[in-house]
Formats: structure tokens, C-alpha cells, sequence
DNA sequence: CGGCGAGCTGAGAGCGCTTCCACCACGGCC
DNA sequence: GGCCGTGGTGGAAGCGCTCTCAGCTCGCCG
């Protein structure tokens, strides 16, 4: 005999004798216990307990048909999407609402068209339930997502942005913007700059859309394509400053864009708010902690976000044939400190 | 009749069924066809194609006891654990590799003691192969995988150390400190300092010790911890600078504090390197693409750490008794550029 | 030309679970 | 006091797959 090591893991059959039940009373009492009898029920969950019975996942999954797992997939055509504090923050909120729900968080890692087709077949093999995702830049993924059939929601918009039946979950870049300009105007700024993001991405031409919904014939010299990145934000500020003396107001498309201006402005001895306020967007805790001075921003509820789309996936599974929304725009609110 | 949008897929039985075989023969070829002639091989192979045939995963998983799965824990005692790019890197070295075996990714995600349990039944109901974990700080998490029994691996060494019989896949700390240091002795340097990271993490002990190892009795003044963060390092730049004047050279624990020495000390107006040479750890692209000078630094591949977790991991899987290397140590290599 | 072994193939027995359906034992009602 | 309805229980049929084992068909050797 060679070992035996593992010992083999006790069945609900195990438990049915050791109850004195039958496995479908067993089996009852495992899934909730309704229509026991309590004592009977009682005697179940003892014998559960003595025996250290944990369920088959694969012989539940073979019959219900439910795998209580969810795909996040995340399609990567840009470097470091998966450092993005934004990114993790999402799926930090996916990954407690998942919890919630008993169910697993598989990862799925595009990094190529190649993997496409790769994800494409494990979705179609029904190894998930449904699929969250992240579509930052075109809607390949996103179609391909839908043509597999499987429950999905999306978390922000692509850029191709047709509806393809998925649900989406955004926030509202366009009114965040809205506000932190007005918030500007308010303050009786008038030579009021915006650092975007690059144009190829949603989030970025939204909160473009919404500095100009106030501002609706700005100078185009206060406008400079940055790309989210410190550096970029620190190069911005200095081509603006360099180009429009005058201005009194910098309105940066993210946080760390606006902590890199703060740097360019601080290094030109230009004073944060006296000659220039700066209003950044996200409230990204681990970026404002790093503001001097504290940093007024846009704040989404970037977990929240997270949570909502599974909590939409969840509906979706729940009730296939059920209506659910086309998209959830979640709202922002402007956080006054002391740099605007 | 309410609905049929959901086409039965098919099953392995309408496969055999097409291609004119029994179950037994078509199961053979879609697992590789061994035994089978290759005229009715052929004939499975069509019909599979055919019928778009994907194998029931839970009903594989049901006899096989295998389920094409691995789990990845990320414990999370401390901030922004996700965010790191050395976690990026090494997630993506794991899914790269996880993909070339075909196996699947499922992360948990500890961020308490109550996750302990929830993943201790998870690991112990056999949802998964194997685990995969990371153990920055203490070594609760470890002590926990080893407990039910499960084949893991471990990355990076818990402060705990104690050997539970996982194996241990870290990079060669202490050696590749000894090379950062020699390397600023070789270059004429006297007056060495070292900005290291919170002791409670082995990766910055380590390297303390490999500092001391070259330089035995350095001044204690010549020491600085930090947070491995960029102001942590931007900061006890500062603390060294004001304390030691004459300072020529400095050994930051990772390349982000590195940085921030890089602009204490241009903000101060020292040269780099002709009045202080800099050396970093990690050679991380995202944070030496900033570096001003280009960043002379000690490389570890963490990718390549993160494919050697699952490759260990693999064959721990493959063959239970076998024998497999407590820890595995990879080398490191000084990359040398214009900071010192 | 007969026999034997090698090489394929298929029938069938499960893997552990859920769930339909038949059955049984009550209590309440006429 | 018999009858029906109700609520609880167990038997048994699968879910889709793998894999053992028996059986069959050849080819080759004596």
C-alpha cells in the first residue's frame, strides 16, 4: 500500500448515513433546509460538521449548470493598466461584491488579439456564469464578449461605444468636469487651462466635453493633451504656463496629472492657489496624499462603481429574460481643499 | 413555449454520435487521440468541429478531480499591496505561464483575518489545483495554505520564515545588494549610504544585510529607512544629506525611493554622479523611465519569478511525492547607467 | 493454415450532486 | 370514523465526462 495521505474527502452520502437520512434530505439541508423538519435538519448540519463536509463544487456545477464564478477579464493594450490605482480600486469593490455573493473572481488576461480568441472559447465553454470587463479603448473585446452570449457588464465606455446589449457602468465624467470648472469660474478665475487625457479614451474626451460645456469658447492655447501620467501632467503645465502667461486656473483631466502640474508650478515659484488654482479629478487617495497643497478634486466612487456592475451581472443572472438598465452613470462630487 | 435562445451546446455524446463512434472513442481524441487510428480520429475531429464542441468542465472536473485552476491569494495587510508595479509584473509572469499550461487564474483576495477562513475553505473545498501566495509580512497566510493541504508555492519570504514545507520562490536580495554597493566602492565611493525599506519586509532586511556585508563597519549615520515610496525616499535623502555632507554615494532599496533621492538631489543642487552616485533596486521600466540621470540599478526578474512559482508549482501537481527544491533564489544583475 | 498476441474499440460503471416524483403519515373535515 | 389534502421524505434518474475491461479484428509467426 503505497500511501494514503489524502484522505478522501467525506460525500453527502456520508453525511445521509451518518444523519440517518437520505441523501435528498442531506442534500436539502446543505441548500438551505427548507421543507425540513427541524430535528431532521439539525441532525444534517451535526453530521456536516463532524465530518468536515465541504460540497462537491464540480458534481453541483454539472447539475445546476451554475458555476458561482464570475470572469473579470482585463484587456491590456497600454502598459501597466493593472498598476492603474483606479483598476485596482475597481476590482477591489468587484471583488467584495463578489464575495457577497458566494461566487469566485476568475481572472482573464488579454494581452494580444491572440488571447481573444483564447477568451472567447472559455467563455463560450461555460466555465463562468458572466463577465465583467474593462474596455478602456476599442469595443473589440466588448463585441466579442457579446457574441459569446455570455452575462456581461462593462465598466466604463468604450470608445466605439455602440450597444451591444451589455449593460455599462460609468461615472459622470462630463458633469465631474462641469463642475470643477464652474467651481473655477466660480472663484472668479478667468484664464481657466485644461491638461486632458489622450483622446482615445472616453473618460478623457468626456471630462474634455465638460470643460468646454462651461467654457464654450475658450482659448484653444489653454487646452494641452497630457496622458495621465505625472511626467505628463509636470511637461503640460510647463508648455502652458510657457504659452499663456496669463493663466489663473489649471483643470487636470486626473490627479496625478495635477500633482505633476503642482511640481512644474512649484519649481517656477508660481503659488498654488494665489496665482493659480488647480482642481484635479478621481480623488485617488494614494495620489492626493502626496499634494502639496491638498489637492481639490473630482471625486468618483470608483469601488462603488466596481460593486454596481456586479450587482447589474447578479440581476442579469438571476433573471435572464429581466430588464436591466443600459447603462449606470454614478455620480461625482467636487472636493474642495486647498488648491482651488 | 417561453424562450430557446440558449442552444443546448453539445454534448460529447452528439459528437460520437455525428462521427459514428462510441463516447469512449470520441473522449480519447478531444484528449488527445492516443490509440485511436486516424481515419476515425479524423472523423471525431470533424464532427467536434462541426458541432463547435467544447467540453463540459465540471463534468471533467467530476471524474479527473483536476480542475485546470490554480489560485492566486493576495494577502493585503497594508495599502495599495495591487497597485505595486512589482505585483503587476509578477501576476503577469504567473498568467503567462498559467495560460501556457492551460490552467486558469482565481484570485482571492484576503484583506482580513475573516478572509483567512473564507479562503482556508475555499483552498480546502478543492475548487483549485494548487495556490499561489504572497507573503510580504507575516507568515499567517502561509501557515493557513499549508493547513489544508493544498500544493503551493510561496513568492517572496515571509518574515516568519519558518519552513511549512511550501516552496519559496525570492530573488537574490542580499547578493544583489553586495553587487550595488561593491559596485559604488569599485567606482571610488567612501561615504556610502543606504536608504532601505520598512524592516518588517524580508526583501529590505535583505538588502540591509547585503549592504553591511561589503561595508562591515559602516556609520550608522550613513542609514535611512524609508517606505519604499518615492516622497519616503525623496525624504531620507534629505535626512542623509543634512546629517552626512559628505555623502558620495547612495544605495537606494528600490528604484521608486531612488527617485525620490534623484530629485532631493537635484533640488539641492548636487550632481549626480559626479558628487553623489545613485544606485536603485528592482530595475522596474515604469519608475526608471523617470529617473533623471538614467538610474544605475540592480535588476530582478520578476516576471520570470512569478512563470518559475507556476512551473514549481506544476510539478508539485504532476507528481505529488516528488522532490522540489525548498527555494529557489534568482540571480540578479547590476544595470549599469549614468547615475552611478 | 491455425493460433496467438497486439492494437483498437465500445459497453458500462461510476464521479457527487440535485431534483422529480411517488409515497407515507398525519390532521382536519364532513 | 373514513376521506382527502398537506407537508415531509426517500428512491432513483440523470448532469457529461473518463476509464476500466472485455471483446473483436487483424497481422504475424510457426
Amino acid at each position: 500500500m503505497p500511501e494514503q495521505t489524502v484522505r478522501a474527502r467525506p460525500t453527502l452520502e456520508a453525511v445521509a448515513a451518518r444523519a440517518g437520512v437520505s441523501r435528498a434530505t442531506a442534500s436539502r439541508v446543505v441548500n438551505g433546509g427548507a421543507g425540513v423538519r427541524p430535528a431532521l435538519a439539525d441532525k444534517v448540519r451535526r453530521a456536516v460538521e463532524e465530518l468536515d463536509y465541504v460540497p462537491n463544487h464540480a458534481a453541483r456545477t454539472l447539475v445546476t449548470r451554475r458555476n458561482g464564478a464570475v470572469a473579470v477579464i482585463i484587456a491590456e493594450p497600454e502598459f501597466r493598466v493593472f498598476a492603474d490605482p483606479f483598476f485596482e480600486q475597481q476590482v477591489r469593490g468587484i471583488s467584495r461584491e463578489l464575495i457577497a455573493h458566494d461566487m469566485q473572481l476568475v481572472l482573464l488576461w488579454a494581452e494580444g488579439s491572440g488571447d481573444h480568441e483564447r477568451i472567447a472559447r472559455y467563455l463560450g465553454g461555460g466555465h463562468v456564469d458572466g463577465a465583467l470587463a474593462f474596455s478602456l479603448h476599442d469595443d473589440r473585446l466588448p463585441s466579442l464578449i457579446a457574441r459569446t452570449g455570455v452575462p456581461a457588464v462593462l465598466g466604463g465606455r468604450p470608445a466605439g461605444s455602440e450597444h451591444l446589449g451589455i449593460p455599462l457602468v460609468d461615472c459622470d465624467n462630463r458633469g465631474g468636469a462641469r463642475d470643477a470648472v464652474r467651481h473655477l469660474v466660480g472663484l472668479g478665475r478667468s484664464r481657466i487651462a485644461h491638461i486632458s487625457g489622450p483622446r482615445d479614451q472616453s473618460s478623457a474626451t468626456d471630462r474634455l466635453h465638460g470643460y468646454h460645456d462651461v467654457l464654450v469658447d475658450a482659448d484653444p492655447l489653454l487646452l494641452c493633451e497630457g496622458d495621465f501620467t505625472e511626467e505628463g501632467g509636470a511637461r503640460a503645465m510647463g508648455v502652458l504656463l510657457d504659452r499663456c502667461p496669463g493663466i489663473d486656473a489649471v483643470f487636470a483631466a486626473n490627479d496625478t496629472m495635477a500633482l505633476g502640474a503642482l511640481r512644474t508650478l512649484r519649481e517656477r515659484g508660481v503659488r498654488v492657489p494665489e496665482d493659480v488654482a488647480v482642481v484635479g479629478f478621481d480623488d485617488m487617495p494614494s495620489v492626493v496624499r502626496a499634494a502639496e497643497p491638498a489637492l481639490t478634486t473630482v471625486r468618483q466612487d470608483i469601488e462603488g462603481m466596481g460593486r454596481i456592475m456586479v450587482k447589474l451581472l447578479m440581476r442579469l443572472l438571476d433573471a435572464p429574460g429581466q430588464e436591466v438598465p443600459a447603462s449606470v452613470i454614478t455620480p461625482t462630487t467636487l472636493i474642495r481643499r486647498a488648491s482651488a
